[in-house]
DNA sequence: CTGAAAGCGCTAACAC
DNA sequence: GTGTTAGCGCTTTCAG
C-alpha cells in the first residue's frame, strides 16, 4: 500500500541506505543524488514508517504529558506551551490525563514502559509514589512542570508559589486588611503546600497573629470556592477576614459569587485574590485580582528542557523558576473601616 | 536494559511464541503454562516493546485527535470524553493542536502518514482540504466530532446546531422579544454556518422581518464578544435587538460584560443566550442561559465509533446526533416593554 | 497445545 | 559517497 524505502531506492536508482541518509543526514549525500532521492520521495508520497524507525533507532519522537485533568484550562494552557516547544523539534505529544481516576495510572505507566515515548513531562503532583518511580525508573528524562516533583534526577519548572502568595498577603496588608483567609486545596497537595506556607509566612512577617488567619479546604474548582464561602459566612460578621487569598482563580470566583449572593460586596466588604491568571478572571464580577503564573512560558520552558535532555545537552537537570505577576483588578481594595 | 520477550521465554522455560500467545491470546495456552509465563512477566517487569509490536502487527493502539485550540475549554472537554472511551480499550491519545498555526498541519499529517496512529478524530472544521484529504487518504478511519467534516466515508458526531439555535430564538420570542441579534464567528466557519442558519430560520418561522435581525462577526473568544458589544451599542437605542444569541458562551459573556459596563442591564434591557454550556456560565453575572451541548458525551460517542471502526464492526459510518439542552439561567427574561 | 523461523521497514556498521 | 547486510523485538504462519 504505502511506499516503502525500497520503492524509493528503486525509483531513484540508489540503495536503501542512501535514501535513509538523504533523509536523515543530507550532508553525507552528493547533492545530485539527494535531489534524485527527494524527487522519488515526493513522487511516491513516501513517509518513513514510524514503527520501523522506532524499533531500529530506539527513538519515538513522542513525549508523554501527564496531567490531573485536561478539562481544566489551567492545564491545557501548560500543554499548549509544551506543544509549541516540542512540535518545532518534530516531537508529538501523547496525553496522559489522570482525570481523577486511580486506574488511569496503569494505562499511563504502560505508555512509558512499552517505549511509546522518549520523555515525560509531569504537570501534577498527584502521581502516586509507585507510578512516579515507574516513570523515572524507565530511564527516560522526566520534567516536573507547575507542580514540584520530588525525585532525584527530575528537574522542575515552577513559579515561586510561596513568595507570590506572601506578596499578595503583603499587598492586602498594605491596603489595610488585618485578618486573612486562605482558600486552599487539600492539605498535602504539592501546590497547596507552598502557597499556604507563603500565606502563613507572609502574614507572620507582618506581625499578624495566627488567630487572625483562617483556612478553608477545597479542590481548586469553582464549586469548592462556593463551599468555602458558606463556611466563611458562618463566621460572626465581626470576625470575618477581609483579605482573602485563594489557591486558584476558580475557587476565588466561586467564593466571590457565593459571598456576593449573600449580600456582601467585593471589594468594599472584603478583598479577594486568585491564583493562576485564567482568562475569565477578566470577565467575572468584580474582575479578579490574581497571582498570574506564566503557564504557557512554563510549558515552553519544560519543553525546551526536555529537548535539552533528549539532545544530551548538559544542565537540563537544573530547576527553573519563572516569575509570577500580581495582576490588579477590581476584586481588591482598601479594607473596610 | 528492559526485559525482552526472549528473557521471559527463558525464565518460563517456553518459547517466545508461547509468551506472545500467553499475553495476547490466553485461551490458546494451557493454564499451567500461562501461569508460568505470567509469573515470569511479573518477575522481570516485562512490557512488550511497542515499536516492535507495531511494526509486526501494523497496529499502534494510538489515536490522533486534531483540534483547533486546546487552550479552549470547549475542546478539552471533548478530548476528555474521547479519552474515557479509548483508554478503556487500551488506546492512547496523540494530540494535534492546530493552535491557529498554519504550519502545524504538516506536523499533524505526518503523524498519520508515518503510521503513528490507527485512527483519527477531528474536532475542527478548520482543517484545510488538502490536509483533510491526506488524513482520509491514508486509509485510516476518521471521525468528525463537534464540527462537521464533509468527506466521503467520514461519519460525524454532532449536535443539531441549527435546530438548537432556532429553538433559542423561539424561546426568546416567547418572552416577548421581537428584534434579534446573532453573535457569530466568521462566515464560512463550519460551526457558525448551521447556527446562523438556525437563527435566521427560527426568526423567519416566527414571522420576524429580516430587517429586525442583526449579525456581528467574531471568533468564538471572549474578546470578540466584547468587540461585538461595541457595534451593538453603536446602534440607536431604540433599534437595538433585545434578544441576543451567541455562537459561543465566551462571546456571550464578553458581550454581556461590555454592554453592562455601558450601563445596560441583562436581562432587563436585553436577553443573552450562549452556546456550549461551559462551567463558567454559572459564575459570570448574570449567570448565562445557554444552549448546552454534551461535549463529553459527544467525545465518548466519537471514541466508541472509532473503536467500532477499528474492530471492524459495521455501521460505524453512520452519523450520530446528540441533543442539546437549553439551560435557563439569569441572562434571559421578558422583553422590556 | 507448543516450538522454529521468517520477516515487518528501517538504520547503522562495515565494506568498497 | 554509496552499497551490502545484519538485526531492532515482536507476532504469526507452519510443523510437529
Amino acid at each position: 500500500m504505502a511506499a516503502k524505502i525500497e520503492d524509493v531506492a528503486k525509483r531513484a536508482g540508489v540503495s536503501t541506505a542512501t535514501v535513509s541518509r538523504a533523509l536523515s543526514q543530507p550532508d553525507m549525500v552528493r547533492p545530485e543524488t539527494r535531489r534524485r532521492v527527494l524527487d522519488a520521495v515526493r513522487d511516491l508520497g513516501y513517509a518513513p514508517n514510524a514503527a520501523a524507525r522506532n524499533l531500529r533507532s530506539g527513538t519515538t519522537m513522542m513525549v508523554l504529558v501527564v496531567l490531573p485533568k485536561l478539562a481544566n484550562v489551567v492545564f491545557s494552557e501548560f500543554v499548549r506551551g509544551i506543544d509549541r516547544a516540542l512540535a518545532k523539534a518534530g516531537y508529538g505529544l501523547i496525553i496522559g490525563d489522570l482525570d481523577d481516576f486511580e486506574d488511569r495510572e496503569r494505562h499511563i505507566v504502560r505508555l512509558v514502559t512499552a517505549g511509546h515515548v522518549d520523555g515525560v513531562i509531569v504537570l501534577t503532583g498527584r502521581m502516586p509514589q509507585a507510578a512516579g518511580r515507574s516513570l523515572a525508573g524507565a530511564g527516560l528524562p522526566v520534567i516536573g512542570c507547575g507542580s514540584r516533583i520530588d525525585h532525584p534526577g527530575v528537574p522542575n519548572v515552577l513559579t515561586d508559589e510561596h513568595d507570590s502568595v506572601a506578596g499578595a498577603v503583603r499587598w492586602l496588608h498594605g491596603l489595610g486588611h488585618r485578618r486573612f483567609c486562605y482558600l486552599g486545596a487539600w492539605p498535602g497537595n504539592v501546590n497547596d503546600t507552598p502557597r499556604y506556607a507563603g500565606f502563613l509566612d507572609g502574614a507572620n512577617s507582618l506581625g499578624v497573629p495566627a488567630g487572625d488567619l483562617v483556612r478553608f479546604d477545597g479542590d481548586f474548582a469553582f464549586e469548592s470556592g462556593a463551599a468555602s464561602a458558606a463556611a466563611y459566612l458562618a463566621l460572626p460578621p465581626g470576625a470575618r477576614p477581609t483579605g482573602v487569598v485563594a489557591g486558584s482563580d476558580e475557587m476565588a470566583i466561586g467564593f466571590m459569587k457565593a459571598v456576593r449572593e449573600a449580600g456582601l460586596r467585593v471589594p468594599e466588604d472584603l478583598s479577594v485574590v486568585g491564583f493562576d491568571g485564567v482568562e475569565f478572571g477578566r470577565y467575572c464580577e468584580p474582575t479578579l485580582t490574581t497571582i498570574s503564573q506564566p503557564r504557557r512560558a512554563l510549558g515552553e520552558a519544560a519543553g525546551h528542557k526536555l529537548l535539552a535532555a533528549l539532545d544530551g545537552r548538559a544542565g537540563w537537570t537544573d530547576d527553573v523558576i519563572l516569575p509570577t505577576e500580581l495582576v490588579l483588578r477590581e476584586s481588591t481594595g482598601p479594607a473596610p473601616s
